[in-house]
DNA sequence: GGCTCTATGTCCGATACCGTACATTACTGG
DNA sequence: CCAGTAATGTACGGTATCGGACATAGAGCC
């Protein structure tokens, strides 16, 4: 077996010979059906698996059953970042998208590689997969919701930020955040008001009732609460 | 100055006394006013930034201009993961979304304490940072472009990963994965077809003309491909 | 060869958002 | 206090996508 082969994983294949060696022994060859699934939502997994000729979809399915791919993972890459990550597992899915060949390697000795590590870097890595989360859940929310469910989310996660009730702000800022025009971000942020979840006036937004907000939002602004708050670390 | 205080970096307080008292000396608190670029896309770092009562906002933004959020940063973490990714850099801007305070860190002071990272810790890291690039820009191109580009987007990611010029795969699964309806997909791929970019027949696409899709594509693929060529190592 | 299932094509009205234009109102600096 | 500027409100036609319904046609199975 030839790690190093024109159509191997290039991460294996870029692995100083001596480090190589060492997994070999460890590496199983699979065969990845189409559609199989590599892991769930909050799964732990048991292997880390690094694709040859398999690709590998991430995905997010929300609540009602639509999904979103955030990623994708071919002879590139890894699938199962979260376990090096330090956070085990993720909100997310991840599919064979198109049926082929894969190494995969049990946790334990992929875990060996791993011992010497500093606390600051743990620490690093797990705050870098909550901001992951973030990252991906943001892609889903931009596909899938109205202007209005992103302004609450984006309201909410700024004010687990900045823990004051006052955000000083514009619409036309957060319009620029949201990707949207700044009209829409008026009509929303009435609409907010009325409601009584907010209120604002030229360049502030005060955070009026915060529960009702919550309920306001889309799911996925508890996806990302819930991510920060497993991964963060326990002071 | 107390670092664990109620109000400060969440990450800095988690650090062990010992870590902390070696990073304190070096650790220069600096006010970040609103609008403040922390850094610049594919601009070298020379800190990492622990916000204490700032926020962040990680923005990607498109060459008309239109730029979309895809992650925001307060004292739960840190702006530059870049550095400890291993990218050193990454193709999005940093700005300030609220003003207030932070602790910086500069980068020799940084890396002495990454010194012990092992070869494959090392791949992975960079790795990852490949697939954060490829999500944010999920995030953005969901946001800002058509179906249509999404598609080009979406096969030339596939034929990269695959190298093999015909796909298995359906549109409805593809509309999956972009999270549009399967009319959407068919309407772009019958498109696609007519402009002879690419050839399909029922669960099979053909990339027909590389080169053509390539200018059909929006710029998110160009970022995501860059990306991934530069943090590829280099076997 | 015929049947069935699944993938794809097409059409419809509904809707959310865009692009543009312009009005109005609240701060800010002099 | 007033003028100027920046923030917000409103309106209107245009467009992309949605949601649903239904037609058509390959591919595989018997």
């Amino acid at each position: 077996m030839d790690l190093r082969n024109r159509k191997g994983n290039r991460l294996l294949a870029a692995l100083p010979s001596e480090v190589l060696r060492r997994l070999q022994p460890n590496l199983e060859p699979v065969r990845l059906a189409l559609g199989e699934v590599i892991y769930e939502p909050d799964e732990a997994l048991s292997h880390v698996y690094f694709p040859t000729t398999a690709i590998v979809s991430l995905l997010y399915t929300m609540e009602n059953g639509a999904s979103a791919e955030m990623g994708v993972v071919g002879r590139d890459g890894v699938v199962g970042i979260a376990v090096f990550m330090g956070g085990d597992t993720t909100p997310n899915r991840a599919v064979v998208q198109s049926a082929g060949d894969a190494h995969r390697l049990e946790l334990k000795f992929f875990r060996e590689e791993f011992r010497r590590i500093t606390e600051l870097h743990r620490l690093l890595l797990l705050y870098t997969q909550a901001l992951l989360t973030q990252m991906s859940q943001t892609a889903v929310c931009n596909r899938l919701h109205s202007v209005e469910q992103q302004l609450c989310r984006w309201l909410l996660l700024s004010h687990d930020r900045l823990e004051v009730d006052e955000l000083v702000m514009t619409q036309e800022l957060i319009a620029n955040m949201l990707g949207v025009r700044r009209e829409g971000v008026s009509v929303a942020a009435h609409r907010l008001q009325e409601a009584g979840l907010i209120r604002y006036r030229r360049g502030h937004i005060t955070i009026a009732d915060r529960a009702g907000l919550e309920r306001a939002v889309c799911e996925c602004y508890q996806v990302v609460k819930s991510e920060c708050d497993r991964l963060s670390p326990t002071t």
